[in-house]
RNA sequence: GCCGGGGUGGUGGAAUGGCAGACACGAGAGACUCAAAAUCUCUAGUCGCUCACGCGGCGUGCGGGUUCAAGUCCCGCCCCCGGCACCA
């Protein structure tokens, strides 16, 4: 046979598969659905080896699915909207638009010569007014159900971006995408309010065992649920306000450790300090502490060990439970957004309370006693015996807990309360590039949404991208001004766009119906498809948008769109694909094209490789060297057809080998099998693919065993084909198999072939390897130890020795024990 | 600090509590070749003993434990990676 070309074969199937539509899903029905998902790209420009990694690993499951005789959908479409686009346009004068339609058509050439089986059908970019017309139609439909607000309050700013990011956004105080550093800007913005869902977020956990317990944990983290109290404090100054009774309100996790408050404090930003500046007696230090506070980012206050922070003098907080006066401090350790922003301090208890105390020498008052410990030296966190509680000593903390939680309601100090980190999702942004939030400002009626049938608000052309300022929306004038939808009087559009996090929130339930005019889709079609059975992508979207996904989807279930709760039953987060130990980037210039590799030892080498260097979860440290170890396997399966097919070396009978070949042939297809479905471990599904070919190498018996080595190696084909497609459609084709192995089914093995009448055993003498024996399933204990001790090494390493214990396990191993 | 994941040959990595190191990379030796590449065959955890066939010791981050048997389970520690973080 010729030498392997990869070129013309691996393109003549792509064009094959193409013309016969061979991966487009069947219509809804009586058969069995997979729904593969792998997470859609933003076309940046150039595909990178994350993505071939993550796209061959969904590939693989695809096919394997389809080959199994499932009905698989498997799609593909573009994260399209987002800020690089908005960017070229502004160093490149080119709209955002034409930017991202060139970028996405190369990508999706790259992806069609790794040969991904998708539906392509249902490709679609969320940047069409096709799809993000619906998400319009969504926020309206959340504005209906309370679910969207106007919120004034304090956001981060970029000022490289000109833009508002959301919390989760501006981790530690740089912005996420372009790494500067975030301010503080008062905007009135949207939210989308998330919270409402909180509790349901954190319960769905549950039913998500096929999520690794790594991205549940991340996520309960995210939401962070605590339970507690809200406390209330009375106010005691000089002069007294005019009402008299200003309060002070606090959340706290720990009612038990109540009487063991030594001290309040509140942000810098809290508004009781602007309420009580002329009782404060040195309010001009005050001030400035709250203006150096105000210039820190939250990772400088937050990295900080030094708990600063200043009395405020002439300010006392009365503690409820023992009526007990306490001073007020500020200090930039208390976040203005977790809680009331108002912590009671007790610094026995609680190590940074401890810290501040000792900074600023304040009483530490011991409520729990721990054994061997002293509060003076460090705080107690832990449980123990309740002191200095008036009716409580005695009581164990965690009994406390309990008690004091009820006892401050019924006392009325206040009531118990269920906090969460989780906030509100801002989904404003001042950009261009982003589907326009689809709300009117008319001076008679308000705030009116766009009526549901003028949908969708199209982008306008006559924008003009500077970069700075302004929302690039309010440039135009043929956008701003409209009609109100409600009285008809001329009125002003919202100028701002959604955070693209909108549109790859509900992308998995439009591929199910991604032509829909009428609706987002159709419920029937939406409920046949999902959940999806398996999501892949990064871990970096553990917490983000995997948590506005899992809220997404649950808004539609509540808008009787599906009949599910949660839309991803499995999840696989992939590791990185690095080089010399870095993730690839441009920056550091350790990257590896994907195009290089394919025109250089083609896609299906590519692929292979990408999963056999390790498990799907693990980084994966690129190799030319181990590239090309899987460019050599390829080769001998392609060799491997010419020795299949030649004249046998040996025609003795050997009915032994033959059998040995068939067993190896059924071991291999339930061991790949289980591989793929359960443990997606593809790596061991690969090694053991590549011994049954090893195993075909060394058998002589090929033409004369009655067609076993012919079955086998076809067998071996279809086990690769989900890996290396191309290669095996062309050497099925060659070899005269039914139809196209993409869709010629699944081998099946049979147990019965993969026993043996005897099985080599390993015998230890206490613990230790000293020989082996063969043994067959029926034999009994005793038939086992006549063996051992008939086998001439074994007597050898027992003589003179006397058996105290005799364990056989069946099959398996044989361990004595010797005096 | 908290949460999560991990630590196995020169390297990537295999091992339902039951033969540690599958499969591959890299390496060495040989065959083929004028030669090289490609290919094929063989060797290999490590240390010691032996001319050799072999034999023995030690080996999954460290220290204990459970068990006939531990990379795997339990307890304590060290280190690495990821995430979160003055979260009250």
């Amino acid at each position: 046979m010729s030498d392997y070309n990869f070129k013309s074969i691996e393109s003549k199937w792509q064009k094959f598969w193409a013309d016969n539509k061979t991966f487009e899903s069947e219509a809804c029905g009586e058969k069995e659905k997979y729904y593969c998902l792998v997470m859609l790209p933003y076309p940046s420009g150039n595909l990178h080896m994350g993505h071939v990694r993550n796209y061959s690993i969904g590939d693989v499951l695809a096919r394997f699915w389809r080959a199994k005789g499932k009905n698989v959908l498997h799609p593909m479409g573009w994260d399209a909207f987002g800020m690089p686009a908005e960017n070229a346009a502004i160093q490149h004068k080119i709209h955002p638009g034409v930017w991202t339609k060139q970028n996405l058509a190369r990508m999706r050439e790259q992806l069609k010569t790794l040969g991904i089986s998708y539906d392509w059908s249902r490709e679609f970019a969320t940047c069409d007014p096709e799809y993000y017309k619906w998400n319009q139609w969504f926020f309206i439909k959340m504005y209906e159900m309370g679910l969207v607000t106007r919120k004034s309050s304090n956001v981060n700013w970029c000022n490289s971006c000109a833009t508002v990011l959301a919390n989760e956004q501006a981790d530690g105080g740089i912005c996420w995408r372009c790494k500067n550093e975030v301010v503080q800007k008062e905007l009135e913005q949207w939210f989308i309010k998330i919270t409402d869902y909180a509790d349901e977020l954190l319960s769905g956990h549950q039913s998500l065992s096929g999520w690794p317990e790594q991205v549940l944990a991340m996520q309960k983290n995210w939401i962070g649920k605590s339970y507690g109290a809200e406390v209330e404090f009375a106010i005691a100054a000089e002069p007294l306000q005019a009402d008299g009774n200003e309060k002070l309100t606090v959340f706290t996790t720990r009612p038990d450790t109540l009487f063991g408050v030594s001290f309040m404090a509140v942000s810098p930003e809290h508004e009781i300090i602007q309420k009580l500046r002329y009782q404060i007696k040195n309010y001009s230090e005050v001030e400035k502490y709250i203006s150096s506070a105000a210039k820190k980012t939250a990772l400088e206050r937050s990295a900080s060990k030094d708990k600063s922070g200043i009395m405020l003098e002439g300010v006392f907080v009365i503690n409820p439970v023992n009526g007990q006066k306490v001073p007020l401090f500020t200090a930039d350790y208390i976040l203005k957004g977790y809680g009331t922003g108002a912590i009671m301090a007790v610094p026995a208890h609680d190590s940074r309370d401890w810290e501040f105390a000792k900074k600023h020498n304040l009483e530490i008052v011991e409520v729990i006693k721990g054994e061997n410990l002293d509060v003076s030296k460090e705080a107690y966190e832990g449980e123990g015996v309740m002191v200095n509680s008036g009716e409580f000593n005695g009581l164990n903390s965690k009994d406390a807990l309990a008690k004091m939680s009820d006892w401050v309601e019924t006392e009325g100090f206040g009531k118990k309360t269920v906090n969460f980190k989780l906030k509100d999702w801002l989904v404003s942004r001042q950009r261009y590039w982003g589907t326009p939030i689809p709300m009117v400002y008319c001076d008679k009626c308000g705030i009116v949404p766009v009526n549901l049938k003028d949908l969708p608000v199209v982008l306008p052309q006559d924008v003009e991208f500077t970069g700075s300022g302004e929302s690039p929306l309010k440039t135009s004038k043929s956008f701003v001004d409209t009609e109100c939808p409600k009285c008809g009087a001329p009125s002003r559009r919202e100028t701002d766009t959604m955070d693209t996090f909108v549109d790859s929130s509900w992308y998995f339930a439009r591929y199910t119906d991604p032509h829909n005019n009428e609706l987002p889709l159709d419920s029937q079609k939406l409920n046949y498809w999902m959940p999806v059975d398996q999501y892949i992508g990064g871990i970096e979207h553990a917490c983000m948008h995997l948590i506005y996904s899992r809220f997404w989807h649950k808004v539609m279930r509540d808008l009787k769109m599906t009949k599910y709760d949660e839309p991803f039953t499995n999840l696989l987060t992939q590791g990185m694909v690095t080089l010399g130990g870095y993730a690839m980037s441009k920056s550091r210039g350790n990257t590896v094209s994907p195009d290089e590799i394919v025109e250089k030892y083609g896609a299906d080498t590519a692929r292979l490789f990408i999963l056999f260097a390790a498990p799907p979860q693990k980084q994966l440290d690129w190799s030319t060297e181990g590239l090309e170890g899987s460019f050599r396997f390829i080769n001998r399966v392609w060799r491997l057809f010419d020795i299949i097919n030649a004249e046998p070396k040996d025609t003795k009978a050997q009915a032994d080998e033959t059998k040995a070949l068939l067993r190896i042939t059924h071991q291999t297809i339930k061991k790949v099998s289980r591989d793929i479905a359960e443990e997606k471990q593809l790596n061991t599904a690969i090694s053991s693919i590549m011994e049954l070919v090893n195993a075909l190498y060394a058998y002589k018996l090929h033409g004369a065993d009655g067609g076993v080595s012919k079955q086998a190696y076809k067998t071996a084909l279809q086990l690769l084909a989900p890996f290396a497609p191309h290669l095996c459609e062309e050497l099925w084709q060659r070899l005269g198999g039914q139809g196209n192995i993409s869709t010629a089914g699944w081998p099946v093995y049979d147990e019965a072939l993969i026993k043996t009448d005897s099985v080599g055993i390993p015998v230890q003498i206490n613990g230790k390897l000293k020989g082996k024996i063969l043994v067959s399933d029926a034999d009994t204990d005793e038939t086992v130890k006549n063996i051992m001790e008939s086998d001439e090494k074994l007597k050898a390493a027992l003589s003179g020795k006397q058996i105290v214990k005799f364990i056989y396990v069946k099959s398996k191993i044989v361990n004595v024990v010797v005096k």
